[in-house]
DNA sequence: GCAAAAGTGTTAATCATACACCCATGT
DNA sequence: ACATGGGTGTATGATTAACACTTTTGC
């Protein structure tokens, strides 16, 4: 048979990372200006070149690693954008992957190709090179859809939380306000969650319970 | 700047489609036996090489009007495969998609590379090619999971149908029997279907009002 | 008239929602 | 003592699940 590989001429592909940062407060998406063309002085996903020795994951974890100094994060994959013209280089695939971290858990490194690294807030994003306004868009539906039913990103919080940081979590994400018993009754109910038996002390209030993602 | 396209090595790109025929009676999927190594005379998905100015979408038509036959089918983007050895003839990534579709209405047509075409009923898979076997697997948890929350595949059955054929449909996919009644009652509340009037005589029992899928 | 599949409604159970008061701590 | 956020239960409405008999046709 014919060596087929050969055959065809094959596409260039890149791994984008939307990586959502949540504080505590706001949910917030990590951008990275370029400093070369295309899209020089722009903010992107952070994004690299799949290398053919690696799988998906594998890429994400250095391609952020190198660009961004965030290591070791739970990635998922979203969707593989194809659209002929989403790089005036010539035909570049995008496989993308999703993360939502805990900013202050990294701290930022900004890696040889770019000006500036930048948690930006969700609400108020700036204008994306390439397709990337498509795919954050897109990853942050997913992720919409997904917390309603799978309290996913509880390994993305700290180790231990209380219910109010995993409610205005679920808030910040679904944009939308919920009730507080309500959502402790769900939360408890989905069996996902356990109290540690500890507390959070040392704010001005009474000190709240801790709760820990069951494995 | 450097033309980045051309430093790294490029992985080949393939589209591999898993086509869910639905009769009236049984779930089955169309897998075709292959011509050429590798996996020379094992069955597979219909697949092929993604070409530089075609989108996945535009790919997938291609490749399934070649190998198959099939035109013109409502397709949906699956995930994307790229394990660094799903391939033996080196790093293969793969776009795969999936779509439901009426066996009836298509006249196979067994294209040049393949030794064979056959719809096999979903429960009596043989060994398949490649990761072909997880990529299918992936396709039916999918759908399964799609069709409780979205009644999707409608347009894939014929235009106007009964709502046991519907029933037998959700049945065959989610692999459990469902209460007529309250699926009836499911399916209408949902407002995405209504009834055209018509009946479908002819059988040996109580013709059975027809439905279509509103627009 | 008998077999085969179609049509249909009520009840019970479950789940989701709305809602307000008291508690523990820091200052 | 007061301000701050934490913890908790109940009643109502909405949704879902269980369940069986009568009807229309072909043979």
């Amino acid at each position: 048979m014919p060596d087929e590989l050969s055959i065809y001429p094959r596409p260039s592909v890149t791994i984008d990372c939307v990586v959502f940062g949540y504080d505590g407060e706001q949910l917030s998406i990590l951008l990275l200006n370029r400093r070369d063309e295309p899209f020089a002085n722009q903010w992107t996903l952070p994004g690299g070149f799949l290398h053919l020795e690696e799988t998906f994951e594998e890429a994400a974890q250095r391609i952020l690693k190198d660009k961004t100094g965030i290591e070791n994060l739970f990635l998922e994959q979203l969707y593989t954008f194809g659209g002929l013209s989403r790089d005036p280089r010539g035909r570049v695939l995008s496989v993308a992957y999703y993360a939502l971290v805990n900013p202050a858990k990294y701290q930022l490194m900004v890696g040889q190709m770019a000006n500036e690294l930048r948690w930006f807030n969700w609400k108020q994003l700036p204008s994306l090179g390439f397709d990337h306004a498509q795919i954050a868009q897109l990853a942050q539906a997913r992720l919409a859809a997904k917390i309603q039913y799978q309290p996913i990103g509880f390994e993305l919080l700290n180790a231990q939380f209380t219910m109010s940081e995993l409610q205005a979590l679920h808030e910040c994400i679904l944009g939308e306000t919920l009730d507080r018993r309500n959502f402790h009754k769900r939360m408890m109910a989905s069996g996902l969650l356990r109290s540690t038996g500890e507390r959070r002390e040392g704010l001005k209030s009474r000190p709240a319970e801790l709760f820990e993602f069951i494995p």
